[in-house]
DNA sequence: CTTTTGAGCGTACATCTGTAAGCTAATTTA
DNA sequence: TAAATTAGCTTACAGATGTACGCTCAAAAG
């Protein structure tokens, strides 16, 4: 990749943090200006378009991005589980360590999953349904569940699991224990 | 009541109307202006101080009262049902009601829930816990169930509802119907 | 009848927003 | 080496926002 191509991804990516990096309780993604985003990465208002076409292309880049994060860090999850112990259990335990590590990642997926552009419900839709689809093979290949019963109870899990999430960001940690 | 309170409350009411009436799929209230309400309740921006302190309390009036307005359609299809069959067909039947004919008043509950102010997350929070104990209560009394297992289900029939009711918000009338 | 109150208005202002236009300078291409 | 490309910048502008201030005039209080 050359010097330019380079450099331009570095700018990028300055842009996706930063915005990540502004998510927080209080702040969500559409409350974002372009120009905040743009001054927290350091760069010009207008150098923007060089690399989204609009604020929204920003949001769904980082829908994509964050639910493949937190993909990859249930599935290492899983992995650790390899050992022994109820996937549940482990499920639920590594999520609790995401929300802990990475709460705007879950935050964005949480927030725009009813949010107001039908192109982010649909994106958020599609990474809940990455979960899912994820854990029930696992469960089919592991467990010996039958697809039926794999997907339904995958799809069970993740739905509370999520909604348990939105519940334990207000939490301290005592209590999350007690969630999980 | 006197001229000039019936005359307040008279405008009062055309300010939370008008902010229901702004909701929509593509608009959520966080992103509703000051100015907009007033607009569209043709008042001055100005006036609106005269009845609230600022947006935010405007929202959280409408969380209070769109809850409300929810629980007492429940409350009315769980009497019509009193002549028999499930409860929990009932339920989902007379919400699937509501999700049509006043979308926005849980538009603002699904939305804020996970929105960025802790007090209405907390005020949305308490209006489901009023649908929760409102159902157990009912189904202890009306199906024997133990308080404890009739708070349990209550609690899950009432996440998943509310889930399926986001997605519903989504769909034609067709799909609602296999959804339900 | 006189005084006080207060809902609603108009004006005004500082601040922020998205984005258009055009320049610069370094990299890439030919 | 010369020409073309382009990431990032500065300047600029029109529009929107929240809200301070002070006025009016009808209703309420005395």
């Amino acid at each position: 990749m050359g010097i330019r191509a380079q450099q331009k991804e570095k700018t990028r990516r300055a842009l996706v943090d930063a915005a990540f990096n502004q998510l927080s309780a209080e702040r969500s993604f559409s409350s974002l200006s372009l120009r905040e985003v743009a001054r927290e990465a350091n760069i010009a208002p207008t150098s923007f378009y060089r690399h989204f076409k609009d604020m929204n292309e920003l949001g769904l880049t980082m829908v994509d991005e964050g639910g493949l994060t937190l993909r990859q860090m249930m599935r290492k999850g899983r992995q650790r589980a390899e050992v022994g112990g109820s996937v549940i259990r482990i499920s639920v335990d590594t999520f609790m360590e995401v929300l802990d590590s990475n709460p705007n990642v879950f935050r964005i997926l949480l927030h725009e999953r009813s949010g107001t552009s039908a192109a982010f419900r649909a994106a958020v839709a599609r990474e809940i349904e990455h979960f899912i689809s994820e854990l029930a093979h696992y469960t089919e290949a592991k467990a010996g569940r039958t697809p039926l019963l794999a997907r339904a109870q995958a799809e069970a899990l993740v739905t509370l699991v999520f909604n348990a999430g939105a519940s334990a960001l207000d939490m301290k940690r005592a209590d999350r224990k007690i969630l999980a």
